[in-house]
DNA sequence: GGAGGATATGATACCGGTTACCAAATTGAA
DNA sequence: TTCAATTTGGTAACCGGTATCATATCCTCC
């Protein structure tokens, strides 16, 4: 039979309640009859049952994440930082991947938590983004923390990624090797990054006294395919673009293809710049330049700001953190 | 407060018992009891907390994932479609990553289970390889199922995936088209997987009268950077092959940059096969014929009859998956 | 009509922790 | 030395379910 705290107690020669006490790091415990109590479950390789705990503080040891983003790259690698962050508690990560347009998603996320309880929620964009899910959590007393690439009502909880930043560097690169005629492929209006990156670039631009044309600047949807269409469609204009920033990795990967159909060569006749510096980049031939987002550390930084968060200590999280342009061979002078 | 199961009896007046019955489905109820007290559950949205469940039947409702696979896409697929299988029932997924080059791990995979009393663990490629920790959750009484590209002592619980099928469509699409002089990189002799891929790659040439060449056999690390360096080596060869079967999509990228870097063209030059069709493999240019794993379905698969293992039927699981090959534009004939 | 087996229900302990409350031991001040 | 204040330890109840075993009810059959 497994070692419970019954046992520690017999074996320490204390009653239950202090080998209780020991567990919770309760201060009014003498500091021997706390070595012996610790040195006895050493020795017994004992931890105490997540499940009874569970029950008794009304409250599981799970961690939920919460989450839409299609990205595979992206989601293991928050996953990756999370647990990172979670490796020697007690805490596990369950995964809730929801669907936005499903009109019952709340609901579902509302189960989640009324029925396990998880001691916290961490949600990536674009979940961060709605703002009833954390009005919600906060009214089922569920600390959550958001990742978002701006800034949110009513939350202090939040990991925040500077995207704009991201985009302005991309925009100075391209300027900088000389590019007049620069295009943008941007997501969908309904993510809030992609109006962030957006600006971004037309701050960078603006720096170097240019202007992003409003007919260069097309919307796709965050996808290959939408990327394809995009960059075909700006690539057969009569005075075409010298350089194409992609919101992110993967349209930029669908501009290689129509720059190809189209017969050019990259980057001597089309620089190409990504965001989010996917695994993809960097085996696409030639090399992609993107700008990337510290994903993994985000997700180390959001489980250790969601577990100070539910600690005594109770410190607010509101860490932030700026994006980086990895130049590899896609992009040159035009 | 939430409804327990104390409130669901004395408001059906029947006992906590009887509840606790219609619970679990037990046949000594009678119909009428059975009706009113799921009435009553129905009409205050009750559901049995999870976590006191689990503290009396002794083990969690927690399905965990150990997985040491490298693709984030083999990865997030897996949990897809074990997420799938898992959707309207009580269990959640936990993730388990390991690291098997770390001599501790058994020793971790253990604490998990001990800990937390999973219903059931899921074991992909190369973790259902080892057989020391297959042994270990049957000592601890911890269902398990396993993923594998070969059949596995003493494991009735496998979700069997015939690689070497895969392999030889891809020699038969290779030789169809009229290549005589084909190479393969294959995967690490650690990985099984390597193995059957080879082996029935050899098979389906020999349908056609054709032999691998030793020496056009090579091994590589299931990686771009080492797909690149044996694709360089073979097509630096004076009587270079016409076509390439890599042991997985990203050593079949990495020969497309050692091929562009040797100035031919794919497929006029040199014809390449792939294998996992990961999304990568649409999106490159030209796009990549390879051999599809329905990972999803496995990971469906496998969660299904975990449950199945786990319930009172107790049926086995031998599920079996074939490949299937994918052709793209990446193979023409020599 | 009563015995006896099958079926349906309930009382109570228990899973392994935490907490509230109280008793005992120690300490400090008068 | 005594009394109150401060620590420390023990007991029992509780979290929300399940299991064991006893009991009540029903039906069948002689």
């Amino acid at each position: 039979m497994r070692v419970t705290i019954n046992d520690i107690a017999r074996l320490a020669n204390v009653s239950k309640k202090t080998v209780s006490r020991v567990l919770n790091d309760h201060p009014l415990v003498k500091d021997e009859t706390r070595q012996r109590v610790k040195a006895v479950m050493a020795e017994h390789g004992y931890s105490p049952d997540p499940q009874a705990r569970a029950l008794a503080f009304r409250r599981s040891f799970l961690i939920g994440l919460v989450y839409d983003n299609p990205s595979p790259q992206y989601v293991v690698n928050m996953q990756r930082g999370i647990l990172d962050a979670l490796e020697g508690t007690d805490y596990q990560l369950v995964l809730q991947p929801v669907d936005r347009s499903d009109s019952t998603y709340r609901d579902r996320v509302r189960r989640f938590v009324e029925r396990h309880r998880p001691t916290g929620v961490i949600m990536p964009p674009s979940v961060s983004e709605d703002n009833d899910v954390a009005e919600m959590l906060s009214e089922l007393g569920c600390a959550y923390i958001r990742i978002a690439s701006v800034d949110l009502d009513k939350s202090p909880n939040l990991v925040r990624t500077h995207d704009a930043v991201g985009a302005a560097q991309a925009a100075r690169h391209l300027a900088g090797l000389g590019h007049k005629r620069v295009a943008h492929i941007h997501g969908p209006k309904s993510f809030r990054s992609a109006h962030e990156r957006l600006q971004g670039f037309q701050t960078g631009l603006a720096e170097f006294g240019l202007e992003l044309d409003p007919d260069l600047t097309v919307e796709a949807g965050y996808t290959f395919d939408s990327g394809v269409r995009a960059a075909d469609n700006l690539l057969s204009r009569k005075n075409r673009p010298t350089a194409i920033f992609a919101g992110n990795d993967e349209m930029a990967i669908g501009v290689y293809t129509a720059a190809r159909n189209a017969g050019l060569n990259i980057p001597a006749d089309l620089s190409i710049v990504g965001f989010d510096d996917t695994p993809m980049a960097a085996l696409t031939s030639p090399t992609l330049t993107t700008v990337r987002l510290p994903i993994r550390e985000m997700g180390q930084e959001a489980a250790k700001g969601l577990l100070r968060l539910v600690s005594d200590t109770g410190n607010k999280c509101n860490q932030s953190f700026e994006p980086e342009i990895i130049v590899r061979q896609s992009t040159g002078k035009p």
